[in-house]
DNA sequence: GGCAGAGTTTAATCAGGGATAGATTAGTGA
DNA sequence: TCACTAATCTATCCCTGATTAAACTCTGCC
């Protein structure tokens, strides 16, 4: 669809987002503001219409521009839409780690996983247009443009695989279930919930509980 | 992207798929086969590249046969993708209900949910071109597109449904799950063995067996 | 041994949408 | 108020891909 990567990427002016902290605070940040009302658009689209489906045209009037402003920000619709995987993903693991992070040391592995189910609900749940986008998308994408977000994703991964590790250490790991298979069972239900959770339908701390019980229960003895 | 849907459909010379039971066997046979081809060419396609991106092209190279030849048998490129989405999630269900059908009398709510989760993923891995092509693309297609598709999705949840209150009616469901986010859970952990299973990674028995042993325990008091 | 219709192909049409060029406007320091 | 940069717009180019039109090739049958 997009006619050819050109052979040199543009350099655009001056990236805005280039700049880690703004020198001149106000300058920046408005174009900061609009950088992110492009990424949330795109997010927003990408997750209603796919990959293929996502025109410039849509992001741009979600984010209140003309199609053209996006090239001042992104070099290519490409490059817009990996950024819109990556940092969903990168967010996601982040999120995660924080909420183990927050535990005190005595957590022991049933508690890591509850609390790792709770932090994925709600982040996933939040965040929902890049959920969306990346557990729809990441496996269709043209593979230059999935690299990094399914590198986070493994990463993301890797942090449930620990999870489970440690509650298997634990003796807490049902003999019948085997550690690989699980994660993904565990992991599959919860990123399942963006399809179907609807605010309207109940509160979210309801789903959370059902999902820690049935989640432990599924993996305990 | 469709540059419009014709005013009228146009009347193929005749849908080779009209006649419900071929009236010369042999003469019918071949266009039903190459019908089949399509379709199943377009399940693959519409797995790996979403909606937007399933170029007739592609549909095409995979069928063995150029792109106008596909108007021969269907009248427009979206009316083939919705076939896809359609008899996929059709098949689905009418394979549930086989297997369910299939148990003896006898067989109470917990066998019968065992049952239902062999003979999901069973049927999902199998079919995997259009279990993929349903999971990812039921929520991102126009409405028209997927009306049918969901309609038979609506109607696989009710299955379940029935099965998860049987459950519940026979005592057999924790008090602390409620039957709805439970069902969705665990269709979610079903759903999800497409993105991830690997017939390379191990036989497909285990994968069910774990999942039937995570599915009672998540349920079940 | 040539016709009819099924099945397919090649060639032509045409709208949609990414990308680019070249203004144009807003904001800021001098 | 001027000059300069950031930010954005309008006009346009041009390719891709769905659809249509118009043959062409079998195959079975009279």
């Amino acid at each position: 669809m997009p006619r050819r990567a050109p052979t040199i990427s543009r350099v655009p002016r001056k990236s805005p987002a280039a700049e880690p902290v703004a020198v001149h605070e106000d300058a920046s940040a408005k174009s900061a503001r609009t950088r992110r009302r492009l990424l949330d658009a795109a997010a927003t689209v990408l997750s209603r219409k796919g990959f293929a489906g996502t025109r410039l045209s849509d992001i741009a009037e979600q984010a209140h521009v003309q199609a053209p402003a996006i090239y001042y920000y992104y070099p290519s619709r490409e490059d817009l839409i990996e950024e819109v995987m990556y940092v969903g993903a990168a967010a996601m693991r982040t999120h995660l780690v924080a909420a183990l992070e927050a535990l005190p040391p005595s957590a022991g592995p049933v508690e890591r996983i509850g609390a790792a189910v709770e932090a994925h609900l709600r982040h996933e749940l939040e965040i929902s247009a890049y959920s969306t986008a990346i557990i729809r998308n990441a496996n269709q994408l043209p593979e230059p443009v999935s690299r990094r977000a399914l590198a986070e994703v493994a990463a993301y991964n890797d942090v449930w695989r620990v999870l489970v590790a440690e509650l298997a250490a634990a003796g807490e790991l049902r003999a019948d279930v085997d550690p690989a298979v699980g994660r993904m069972m565990v992991l599959g239900a919860l990123n399942w919930a963006a399809e179907w959770w609807d605010p309207a339908g109940g509160p979210l701390d309801d789903v959370i509980r059902t999902a820690q019980s049935m989640v432990l229960h599924s993996l305990r003895p």
